[in-house]
DNA sequence: GAGAAAAACAAACAGTTGTTTGGCAGATTA
DNA sequence: TAATCTGCCAAACAACTGTTTGTTTTTCTC
């Protein structure tokens, strides 16, 4: 439908800067680098942003989009609350320890940083944050368990991930699966039968 | 004993770059900034350390040394394993939210944002996860148990705890007790008479 | 109080930063 | 084919970056 004209390199711009800004950050990416990425001259980036931040701000929105999307729909293949969670959380970690993903922008880089983008950056993490908390909802758990310590101490373990994470050892999904596992021993009652 | 030749700056520098460096990170800090913070002139910084990156070493192992000594201090109170780790998240944590201090550099800079440092930087953190290490190390366990996987993530939920946590409503304290009783509720054996 | 050493200033360096401007080739439309 | 619009180039902008230099001020030692 959308008017495709000629070559628009926008979208080659996009990837490119995710892939950079995942890896080094915000700062550590000078136009100069982002442009040149996609052989383009610097002020060319002007004529598709209209400045640093707002590309940051389309990236970031679609990495969340994009994180999104592959968790709910690995959520979805399963039926048991915990299952549901696990099969989140690997999603999650793929995501963010894979290469060139946009997910890893929206992890990596602080709203801080941007501080005129600061406020619509929040709103989109605290939307896919609003995302694993119904996850935690769904959970049977005792009375008493706070749900929102669970939830910040599971996103907690799995975004820091991005720091320590070297492939070829322990895949994302074995580290989901282990960090859920260390989480809901107690918590998750016997699995039924009909589900083993 | 030491030589302590007129005020030290070098000190008050150390302090205003720890609480720069922790609250905006490496490459968002000027120079001029920091020794604007401490009222010196740009060039005058050069005469106590030889680089920005050199500056950084200096906050670094200092931050190493002071949550370290914290974290030992809060655990040797203790005796059970289990209290033992609870008190040294705790220290972590009071150290990581507070206000200037030196640890949050640590946690918030990474060592790859100053590349001809960064093997220093990493052996630094590395000293104090070995700390970490020890005490889960003594934990009473099930033997499958991942003490690595335990280690990982717990530290990784505290850490990320910089991005979330606003002064207030949860202590450091309380968020630490959650989280160690969220992992530890089923491995953790029933607690003694003695120790109640 | 003289001489030496330590600490800071003042001014510049070359290079990089994000951004703006005017123009130009090629595709699209009429 | 003429007119228009899209996408990018080329070149510059002022501001800022980390760092170096020579000189001056402050402090300590004798």
């Amino acid at each position: 439908m959308a008017v495709r004209r000629s070559h628009n390199r926008a979208q080659q711009l996009l990837d490119a800067a995710a892939r950079q800004f995942g890896e080094k950050g915000l700062r550590a990416c000078s136009v100069r680098e982002l442009a040149g990425a996609v052989r383009m001259l610097p002020g060319s980036l002007y004529y598709h942003f209209p400045n640093k931040e707002a590309l940051l701000v389309a990236v970031y929105a679609q990495g969340v989009k994009r994180i999104s999307d592959a968790v709910l729909a690995a959520a979805d293949r399963e039926r048991d609350p915990w299952r549901r969670l696990e099969a989140a959380c690997a999603a999650h970690l793929e995501a963010l320890l894979g290469e060139g993903d946009y997910a890893q922008v929206v992890i990596r880089v602080r709203p801080a940083d941007a501080p005129r983008a600061a406020a619509r950056l929040t709103a989109l993490r605290d939307s896919y944050d609003a995302l694993f908390a119904g996850l935690v909802r769904a959970l049977p758990l005792p009375a008493r368990t706070d749900r929102r310590a669970l939830r910040l101490m599971l996103l907690g373990a799995l975004n820091w991930a991005q720091t320590w994470y070297r492939p070829g050892r322990n895949s994302p999904r074995r580290i989901a699966r282990q960090f859920v596992r260390l989480l809901g021993e107690r918590l998750r009652p016997a699995p039924r039968a009909s589900e083993r």
